[in-house]
RNA sequence: CGGGAUGUAGCGCAGUCUGGUAGCGCACCUGGUUUGGGACCAGGGUGUCGGGGGUUCGAAUCCCUCCAUCCCGACCA
């Protein structure tokens, strides 16, 4: 038995220190951590076969919006990225930059960098420069439009303050890069890919997700627009799952992406870009993480099933390492959501008690514990990781069989349904200003527990306001939302007039 | 980059104030007991005390410096 102290797999609880809380659960579940380089992560094969899943998915629904994928490199001459103000302004101040191409023996044996480059190099941070400037080379005709581009690719950032997940200085994404010879299907562009976001982070992560607009303080550098999906993690934080990005003609102008209509006259395109990261696994792990470690949504999951054999030393264990192996090849025969289910025999050395929970801590959907008993009754004894290991149950083989794949998809449910639950008991409408500041300050300053949420307020649009609002409160209008009416009323900070509600959050 | 904290075995920590043989718990390895389950007994240390420099007969401990991590800001996906 594990010491009496200890009744939650991951310490400490969310409760007495989500971030910490957050840190335990990805080394407990050997997501990642961190490697030799200051702000780098090293993703551990259970994280990485998520990050895979999770392109999987997002790359067919690409492909079946039209994009084809391509690779750009990883360098940017500094005058690329100089064509732009607005964007090298917005980035300049976290590019890595390569200023040698060699290195050589000095005096003490060490090695000191030599061959220095005519121009710098830039460790790309987005690539809208490098990847305008080869579109300028590929479009000359609106025959040649739309082009719909996307790149699987690693970015630096050199952010001062990195987490695992949300913020490292490297990280994984995607960006899609779209040329048009119209604003408003560069537009329709932007929004469909929103779209696309917003579906793979509902259906998918099982993730509730508000599509917005942002302001224009928060717009991406270089953009006209700038949209995006925000989810709300436990603590009551914001968190900004992807952005979509209509970037007008700033780009084709500053890379020369021309074309000549169809009445023979020259226009620069209109383009968009899109991204979402490896900072979505950090999402889920704030979105369905419990005291028990990460809960992995079943369409995601890398591994669907584990199956744990209960062995008794006397009695041998290949009788049941036979059932178990005949059980995980039935159950990969089975299809879930478009694919086989994913099974695997836990035949590891070690207590049965420790296995599981390594299990439990990995998050995966479903856990079988499978001994003496069960074969002979020809029966499975079942937990589902979204309910509590007491309320575990048994049920014959085949009755299994034939119900794995509804108790997946009422896993996956389950987790979207509760989280959607606890974001709308945490979104507030509110016309206070008082009731503002109130809602947004924890009531013990030394260690704040959780507080705050989403508030649903006006805004009379100005900077100013949000200004204000971040300097006293450290809150932000993540978003002016898609999906809500227009309805007159007063900004809660000014008072002044205002056509609708805006999602003012702390974040991260 | 500003403020605060931390860095000692795979993990969690004590030892640092007051310099004198590198410790504890878990994990790990060996043997045994146990077995529907986060066990127990016995034995075993697997270490550049974050790095570098200094003070000293002697440094985990004192001084300088650098690095990394965490928290709160500023910046951001």
């Amino acid at each position: 038995m594990l010491g009496k102290a200890v009744k939650t797999a991951i310490n400490p609880t969310r409760q007495e220190d989500y971030p910490e809380w957050y840190q335990q659960v990805i080394k407990a579940a050997d997501l990642a951590e961190h490697s030799p380089v200051r702000g780098c992560m090293v993703i551990k094969p259970w994280g990485y076969a998520l990050w895979e899943n999770i392109q999987r998915v997002l790359d067919k629904m690409f492909k079946d919006t039209g994009h084809k994928n391509a690779y750009f490199p990883l360098f940017i001459p500094k005058s690329f990225l100089e064509k732009e103000a607005q964007h090298v302004e917005g980035f300049a101040k976290e590019c890595a930059v390569v200023t040698h191409h060699r290195l050589q023996a000095g005096p003490d044996g060490k090695l000191i960098p030599a061959g220095e480059l005519e121009e710098p190099l830039i460790v790309r941070p987005t690539s809208e420069t490098i990847i305008g400037a080869m579109f300028a080379q590929w479009v000359q005709s609106y025959r040649d439009l739309p082009l719909l581009i996307n790149q699987w690719a690693n970015v630096v950032r050199w952010e001062m303050r990195t987490r695992l997940f949300l913020r490292t200085a490297e990280f994984l994404w995607q960006e899609g890069h779209t040329a048009h010879s119209t604003p408003r299907e560069a537009v329709e562009e932007t929004m469909k890919m929103l779209e696309v976001y917003s579906a793979f982070a509902q259906d998918y992560m099982a993730m509730p997700v508000i599509k917005g607009e942002k302001s224009e303080s928060e717009r991406f550098p270089g953009a006209v627009s700038t949209y995006s999906i925000e989810a709300m993690m436990q603590d009551r934080k914001a968190l900004q799952a992807g952005t979509s990005h209509f970037l007008g003609q700033n780009f084709s102008h500053a890379s020369g992406i021309k074309f000549l209509d169809s009445a023979g006259k020259e226009e620069y395109a209109w383009t968009t870009s899109w991204g979402v990261s490896t900072r979505l696994i950090g999402g889920l792990i704030m979105t369905h993480g419990d005291d028990d470690g990460i809960i992995v949504p079943p369409r995601l999951a890398p591994s669907h099933v584990v199956i744990l054999p209960v062995l008794h030393g006397d009695e041998g264990s290949s009788g049941i390492f036979d059932y178990c192996d005949k059980l995980a090849a039935q159950l990969k025969a089975v299809q879930y959501y478009g694919r086989p289910i994913e099974a695997e025999v836990d035949k590891r050395e070690g207590r049965g008690g420790d296995k599981v929970w390594s299990w439990i801590k990995k998050g995966i959907p479903l856990y079988l514990e499978i001994g003496p008993r069960d074969i002979a009754s020809d029966s499975v004894f079942i937990g589902r990781r979204d309910k509590s290991r007491k309320e575990r149950f048994g049920m014959q083989r085949e009755e299994f069989l034939g119900k794995v794949s509804g108790i997946l998809t009422d896993i996956q449910n389950n987790l979207f349904e509760r989280a959607k639950a606890f974001r709308d008991s945490n979104m507030k409408i509110i016309d206070n200003k008082d009731e503002f500041y109130d809602y947004f300050t924890p009531k013990n300053k030394e260690k704040p527990e959780t507080h705050g949420g989403f508030a649903l307020s006006h805004w009379n649009g100005s900077a100013q306001v949000e200004e204000q609002v971040k300097k006293d409160l450290n809150v932000t209008i993540r978003c002016i939302p898609l999906d809500g009416e227009a309805e007159s009323g007063k900004c809660v900070i000014s008072g002044e007039k205002s056509g609708r509600r805006v999602i003012f959050a702390k974040s991260y």
